[in-house]
DNA sequence: TATATTCTGCAAAAATGTTGCAATAATGAT
DNA sequence: ATCATTATTGCAACATTTTTGCAGAATATA
């Protein structure tokens, strides 16, 4: 049968595999970009919003979300291992969001935790900028 | 007589200096550390909620201040000029906070956005860890 | 399928942000 | 210094977002 990483992982964590959970992975999964809380809410219409901020507390409690912040926005997306690690850059004109892999940054990170004595869980890149395309149009 | 650089930057931007913006300011520069807006509405008690937001908002919009996201919540702090610029590296068990500057860093993170065709005007690295007292404490 | 336990919806409250407008404070010129 | 102009603030009402307790519903386990 179907292999379900979600299912696995609840379970590992002792927690119960409900209808309204999965609802609220799939709506994460779907969208395939970050999402704002109201806008979580917004893609599972028949789930209490209390129980969505419950369950996306679980959520990132188990690391299966990631939350950055644009401006003053918390936004969440999912994690690995349902997603490849990655950060963004997002235009400040446009609002284009590109994802960043980067092995690189990822070293460089370590290396910083590792020389201020930090064994690193988790790290939050987020870069703005100017895309090409608005760096043109007015500039 | 002595320098105001925060006079200085209002002028240039044609606001006001007033009491209200330098009591949010010195409760910024006192702290020390980012802050919720919260924290920093109780800091100046005197001060309307609604005009804190609106210095909040105009004061990171002339760059003054920057915002870093912890868990769910936004922290604001002081930006250069005031503060060198730096990220943050937090221990999630004791909550110990250290200043991290790192040049390799900064660089990398100008070559990822020259690669992705974007002008880097802003980014937030946040990274979280467990410091070395904790990992012996328990692990 | 029965039982124990965990989750969810509901409803109410707390916390957080936003808005328009009149009163106040700051600025620049005299 | 004072005045006129303009920007800023407080107030008060409102909107939105998040949190909480608890009873009923759904889930997991045997």
């Amino acid at each position: 049968m179907k292999p379900d990483r979600f299912a696995d992982i609840l379970k590992q964590n002792d927690v119960s595999v409900t209808t309204v959970r999965r609802a609220i992975f799939d709506a994460l999964a779907t969208a395939d970009k970050p999402l704002k809380n109201g806008e979580i809410a917004t893609l599972v219409p028949t789930v209490d919003r209390a129980s969505v901020y419950r369950t996306l507390e679980l959520f990132d409690r188990l690391g299966l979300t990631t939350t950055i912040v644009r401006g003053w926005t918390p936004f969440t997306e999912l994690a690995e291992p349902f997603k490849a690690h990655h950060h963004h850059i997002a235009c400040e004109r446009c609002g284009t969001v590109v994802e960043i892999e980067n092995d690189t940054l990822e070293d460089v990170l370590g290396l910083i935790a590792g020389r201020h004595d930090f064994e690193l869980t988790k790290h939050v890149v987020e870069l703005t900028g100017v895309c090409k395309n608005c760096r043109v149009a007015i500039s």
